[in-house]
DNA sequence: GTGTTGTTGTCAGTATATGAGAATGAGTGT
DNA sequence: ACACTCATTCTCATATACTGACAACAACAC
């Protein structure tokens, strides 16, 4: 492993549920020498990803929030899908929150969300919440229209997870799939968080997945055929966001 | 330069009106080889720190979005300050912005933010907004009560820059924020941006400044002298977070 | 004072980062 | 279909700079 690919790794060890290391726990982690482990938390404190925060402590830096405020005021298909969003939200009546993700690492991830009143937009899938790659409609909606090749080694890789999850074959998982792709859009019950009903549909760049739009409502607020019912009104918001992207690279290219 | 710091150091390239860099641009800014500014983006990409946008060009990544989750979710000063900061912004009846605000390589750096009426909200020192130094209350509030070393460090590294904003001498300088380590806030005009006022005060742990509370409004809405006068709020407010973050202090290091 | 813990410094050896240039690959224009 | 450009990855010989072990230092507890 390279230098570089090391001090990165140090920030990937940084869970939800382990927001705090020492630098010999970091150390121990990535099999380095405390000398090494010091080296790198040096570098990425004076960097401002780390941060110490106790006695021997350290934790994700203010680097941070300076540096997602500047990707959320550049990223252009938040910017494109923003607007969309909320239209959406408004035919749903604001009963529930509409999600954009798109992939990171092995997972989808909320990259951006217009939450709808308050007394139906919690969410756990709130923006910078990754899942996996075979959890919840946003992933599948990501998923289905992934080319084969990727699919194919993302089932390998994950085939007791999958087979968990419902499909016992890769015919199975695959036939699922082409079902989606059929009708357009993922629907899921439950699957990210109990009692909550996710619809998403993909978002293109020529031809090829890479974000989708997602619409998540309390089960006991909109009954799954209703959330179904809305799956045109997604279709032509994804169709929008599809269009304007495209319009937008072609006119990067010239 | 290390190879470490060195990708760390491209990061650091996208500013806010700059965030789209081609590798030869990185490559050149940076001194480097094609091969090897190439060789740190792929690193930074894969790790999503650095996102493909254009034909040739790469934006900041999706990574910081859910790095910058946890911080929120994590950060024990923003989640201690949270309800005081509301409560004081009540105090000010909404008409204004409390921020949080720390230090951040040679800048001071908003790092939370609690907004009052959306009429009187807007601000352009929001959450992730770096400032210089010596710019602005809250600047002000945490360089008066840093260690003299690190002052006079910092006083001669921005000679030029001070003299223009005022003070002509080592000595002003010094008078100036003397005066403001005696009344306990700092109190600016229309030196972030025109029309707006300031007042902070510091945040201590073991006698050291580690951040500090800002009230910022519009001077329409309130005159100078009625910001002024929630200066005694305002250091009720720090004073509870100092203590605040002592006691969990103590707690951490049984 | 002594002991413990967290962090930085020193140093020799070698793993690995480096730059130059070739090779690949995806688009673009003709 | 063609050559052509531009972005990116690959190859390779060289020596830089990263590594681990250990010593030294600093802060704090008792």
């Amino acid at each position: 492993m390279t230098a570089t690919a090391r001090t990165l790794a140090v920030l990937q060890l940084f869970e939800a549920d382990r927001q705090v290391w020492t630098v010999d726990e970091i150390g121990r982690a990535l099999g380095l020498s405390s000398s090494t482990a010091y080296r790198s938390v040096r570098e990425l404190v004076k960097a401002g990803f780390l941060d110490p925060v106790s006695r021997a402590g350290y934790g994700l830096g203010p680097a941070f929030i300076r540096y997602e405020r500047l990707v959320r005021q550049t990223d252009r298909l938040s910017l494109i899908a923003s607007p969309v969003m909320a239209e959406l939200l408004e035919t749903v009546g604001r009963r529930g929150t509409i999600i954009l993700c798109r992939r990171f690492r092995e997972c989808v991830m909320c990259v951006h969300e217009v939450r709808g009143d308050p007394a139906h937009a919690e969410t756990t899938y709130e923006r910078g919440v990754a899942m996996p790659m075979f959890v919840g409609a946003s992933s599948k909606a990501i998923l289905a229209w992934l080319p084969d090749r990727l699919l194919k080694a993302a089932y390998l890789a994950n085939e007791p997870a999958i087979r968990a999850s419902g499909p016992v074959s890769w015919a199975e998982f695959k036939a699922q799939l082409r079902e989606i792709k059929r009708t357009g859009f993922a629907l899921t019950d439950s699957e990210v968080a109990k009692g909550r009903i996710g619809l998403a549909a993909p978002i293109f760049r020529n031809d090829q997945v890479i974000a989708c739009m997602g619409l998540v409502v309390t089960s006991s607020v909109m009954s799954r055929a209703t959330v179904q019912s809305h799956a045109p009104d997604l279709l032509k918001a994804v169709r929008a966001v599809s269009q304007q992207v495209a319009r937008e690279a072609l006119a990067i290219a010239r």
